[in-house]
RNA sequence: GCGCCCGUAGCUCAGCUGGAUAGAGUGUUUGGCUACGAACCAAAAGGUCAGGGGUUCGAAUCCCUUCGGGCGCACCA
């Protein structure tokens, strides 16, 4: 990374100079002065009795005389009261635009070691409809992967499915009391009953005892219950995969809860043999509290006093099952915020148990809030379906340009995609956000189409000519050396973004990148540029440009269309 | 009661392993299509980073505290 290489060549430079310390540099907050800077000199203040100043001036000094300045720096200076300020060289930066050119993936650093990491995401339950939530961690979750491969590591997903827990008891019910013929159970229907059983149980605790069992017996494997949970797994199921498919969002393993049950038995085992499983008020609970903790930490429920498992109780078997198979070193779930104690239970019992050696990552995201601040909902009091959500923004985008009728539907759905994942994305993983149709259906500003539309247009000039294999190291004016100065920082923010897990520092980082391209394209005509060197430079430039921006959209699952 | 998260421009949000003058988008005001796509570009205005205290040469960022909001706390997922 840049910000390691002139680390290491100020340290160096330092050492001469009588500091053995290690210095820092970062990219610049004052752009107009310097690209990057390095604050150290304020550290070694109080070490050495010295003003930062005397140590900054000293550095500086030094630096300008190494032998190969020019090959690093256009200008170094030292700004009071203790920065050391650092512009590159056109020559420098071009041979670094040029590397990142000739490599895959931009040069990026490749890991020493290959880690497996198991992606717990998506996560919807069959036979409840799909909402904006489930929108949010497959697209959250979709991105994660796709950082962490490119980054050089192994990814194996798993969409875990909720497909054994007290919803299908409910639904089972419900079809039972309708009457209902199996083959005549339709999406639709199973969308209408889950809420009506759902509210049903809410009030009535008998009927909710009813489901209970129904759930209780289809786990010990009663056949009329199983036949009609397949059908329901299938209906559910392929409607669930149709949404992920129109999200191009994609998973290595459809598991759910219900492939977890053949490793309870082992799981349990394991429990019994550390003297972990207790009996607490008729079910079986493991106790995870400790002494440090200040707050009160629930038991996990292994199992209901009515014999029936719960999800504490999948989720771990379901990590006995990923050790096993997967020998993984990280297992991250990227699940609502609000399931943070829980998961710190199965983390603790899977760590007090040793069930797993991989380290637990919960990867919570926020809840998506409607305008009132509080979870999404419609005016009728339901929580908006996915599918109305596509259309609603697919009919909004058309309404915005007559031409845009005349888009097929594959460039729709990929723009539409993009207007949702794009405004998604920019926002922070892990904090709330409030979803405004409007807002998030718009396609002015930091929105998808602008990526798009930033994309499309420097593709088009560059279909028309030649790709250029060379670059000069001439660079010509401000807009030119912005775009170029932003391209050198893609290492560090796939970095950061893979290291943090979170998808909105690519997506920033696109935003900014499409942003000084704009500018540079607005400002700088090819067309009837007489300078040919010139044009064979900017050429240059403008390929690595849309490079970058392709890969990265990618990483934010983001598809490119044929026009836009 | 215990715990977690949050409070940044009118609105929606970045920035949070401490650095110089706190940034975007949107909205408002203004200028730019006889030049590669104006879903664009250029510019202006807009802030006590909820309040208070502390640590530090330096705090939106770290610590304490008050206020305000959201969420979670054993047989749902």
């Amino acid at each position: 990374m840049i910000t390691e290489k002139l680390g290491e060549l100020l340290t160096n430079v330092a050492k001469t100079c009588g500091y053995d310390d290690t210095f820092t540099v970062i990219l610049s907050n004052r752009p107009e002065l310097c690209d990057y800077q390095s604050d150290t000199a304020f550290q070694l203040a109080k070490k050495y009795h010295k003003a930062p100043m005397m140590i900054g001036t000293e550095i500086v000094d030094a630096l300008k005389k190494i032998d190969n300045f020019e090959s690093y720096f256009k200008e170094v200076s030292f700004a009071a009261p203790g920065f050391i300020n650092m512009s590159l060289s056109d020559t420098f930066i071009k041979e670094k635009l040029v590397d990142m050119m000739n490599h895959e993936k931009f040069h990026l650093k490749q890991p020493e070691q290959v880690k497996t990491f198991v992606l717990d995401y998506g996560g919807p339950n069959v036979a409840k409809p799909l909402h904006v939530g489930h929108m949010r961690t497959a697209i959250v979750g979709e991105s994660i992967k796709r950082i962490i491969n490119y980054v050089g590591h192994k990814t194996i997903s798993d969409v875990h499915l909720g497909d054994y827990g007290l919803q299908i008891g409910q639904v089972i019910y419900g079809v039972l009391q309708d009457q209902k013929d199996i083959n005549d159970i339709t999406l639709e229907y199973l969308e209408d009953i889950y809420p009506k059983m759902s509210a049903l149980c809410k009030e009535d605790d008998e009927i909710k005892e009813k489901c209970a069992a129904i759930t209780k017996s289809l786990q010990d494997g009663d056949p009329t219950y199983r036949e009609l949970w397949k059908v329901i797994l299938e209906i559910s199921g392929n409607d669930i995969k149709r949404l992920y498919r129109y999200l191009d969002v994609s998973f290595d393993l459809w598991q759910g809860e219900s492939d977890a049950y053949k490793y309870i038995a082992p799981t349990e085992e394991i429990l019994h043999e550390k003297g972990l499983i207790e009996d607490s008020e008729g079910a079986k609970v493991v106790k995870v509290k400790s002494e440090e903790d200040t707050k009160e930490v629930p038991p996990l429920i292994w199992q209901k006093s009515n014999g029936a498992y719960l999800y504490g109780t999948t989720d771990l078997a379901t990590i006995y099952e990923r050790e096993h198979r997967f020998h993984p070193d990280y297992i991250c779930y990227v699940v609502d915020n609000r399931q943070n104690l829980h998961f710190e239970q199965v983390f603790r019992v899977a760590k007090k148990a040793g069930i797993t050696d991989a380290n637990l990552e919960f990867l919570g995201y926020g809840t998506v809030n409607g305008e009132d601040g509080k979870p999404y909902k419609t005016r009728s009091g339901n929580t908006p379906k996915l599918d109305g959500l596509f259309e609603q923004t697919k009919e909004i985008f058309l309404s915005k340009k007559e031409e845009n009728k005349e888009k097929n539907d594959e460039d729709i759905r990929k723009i539409a995609n993009a207007i949702l994942k794009f405004a998604d994305l920019q926002n922070s993983r892990e904090r709330d956000y409030i979803f405004d149709i409007h807002k998030f259906s718009n396609t002015v500003g930091k929105t998808g189409p602008y990526i798009l539309y930033t994309y499309l247009r420097i593709d088009k000039i560059l279909k028309q000519v030649e790709v250029p294999t060379s670059l000069s190291s001439q660079i010509y004016n401000e807009t030119d050396r912005n775009l170029r100065l932003k391209l050198l920082e893609l290492e560090k923010v796939i970095l950061a973004a893979f290291h943090e897990r979170k998808p909105n520092i690519i997506a920033d980082y696109i935003y900014q990148l499409s942003d000084l391209a704009n500018s540079f394209y607005q400002n700088n005509h090819l067309a009837n540029l007489e300078d040919q060197q010139k044009k064979n430079d900017w050429l240059y430039v403008l390929t690595l440009t849309n490079k970058v921006l392709k890969e990265m959209l990618f990483l934010i699952g983001i598809e490119i269309p044929t026009f836009m």
